[in-house]
DNA sequence: TGTACATCAGTGAACGCGCGTTCACTGATGTAC
DNA sequence: TGTACATCAGTGAACGCGCGTTCACTGATGTAC
């Protein structure tokens, strides 16, 4: 409980992927070790093994982890637009925790709690097509609308990241609203 | 000339680059190593500093030589439309030099042959823009225009090359050609 | 309330590895005369 | 046509580094009786 210099830490796992969410989103995935985490975390290099088994664990903890926020986000949009403005928001927001997610040569893809999250956001992005006007005449088209939108805030969130559009300032929300309105349907 | 014994490579540089883009396809540019390079163009491992510097160096080197190629292929295109699905097959064949030139912070992005080759791209991207119908009336909204098909190229791209659109199988140029028709002026 | 014991979390030393960079060097090439 | 010399490309040994993983261990915690 008073926690300095007690034997247990506590919650190392909370932790340790707060560290790298840190480490990351400075660094990029490429910078992120276990022993600079432990060190973060005041802890012995071989601690994080316990709670990880090796890096790809954690780092498929932090995608779940991401993959959950995601779809709480898109969950809480109001309409198609919305979730659009979210995506993009939670890659600003989360710009590490989104990095891991689109690299799934990281972690361990096909772990049942990653799996169940990614496809939670999966479903969530898709809502908001399925509500439109015309959705229901083409089925066809609600992939294709969804994909283009999908396609469309990523790549905004991604070229912002990257710091390819170093004219629209620190708050990219808007400048997103405005090229999501460019879809037919939005 | 023969090649094969002789103490000189002939093109150390060339294969280099080649080298590079074949690693870095398959293992991303974190799993791109000098002296794995050099190993490949079957070289002393100190051979690579000769022509690069370092391994910044090489990586801006390798970028600008993307932003060239791009550009190439964007000024050959002939609409709007083929401008951007013209993008897509870029990231596609190139995705090694696609994923390096994204990445700014692996290179030195001041090197005024990068800056020079990233311009090039730049203009023969909003070039397309320019030439819809109503360009002339809003100058604002060339640049919104140019920025909503550009982030949904990208987005697309990256996305594909992330695997996330497994369903879209090896050649995704047509569904890139059907997305990018659902921006109002495509 | 107290004691024995199983379980779990974290330790610290050791392993072997590949990396980037530096440096004095040597072999090959081309140019000036 | 031949020779001297400067320049350039590639060598190989050495440096110090941080990394991921393993392992037998010890300290703390909680549960059964």
């Amino acid at each position: 409980m008073t926690g300095k210099s007690s034997y247990h830490h506590g919650d190392l796992r909370r932790a340790l992927l707060d560290a790298a969410a840190a480490v990351i989103a400075d660094s990029g995935v490429a910078g992120l070790s276990m022993r600079d985490l432990a060190r973060r975390a005041g802890v012995s290099h071989a601690a994080p093994a316990h709670h990880f088994g090796d890096k790809a664990g954690l780092l498929t903890a932090f995608a779940a982890e991401g993959f959950v926020r995601l779809a709480e986000e898109l969950e809480a949009a109001g309409s198609f637009l919305d979730a659009g403005v979210a995506y993009v928001r939670f890659a600003v927001t989360h710009r590490a925790h989104f990095e891991v997610m689109f690299r799934p040569d990281c972690y361990h893809a096909d772990d049942p709690v990653l799996v169940a999250a990614r496809r939670r956001s999966g479903a969530a992005l898709y809502a908001g097509v399925e509500e439109l006007p015309d959705a229901a005449a083409d089925p066809g088209a609600v992939r294709e609308a969804g994909l283009a939108a999908w396609s469309l805030a990523h790549g905004f969130a991604t070229l912002w990241l990257s710091g390819a559009l170093p004219e629209l300032g620190d708050s990219p929300e808007a400048a997103a609203r405005a090229i999501l309105q460019q879809l037919n349907h939005g």
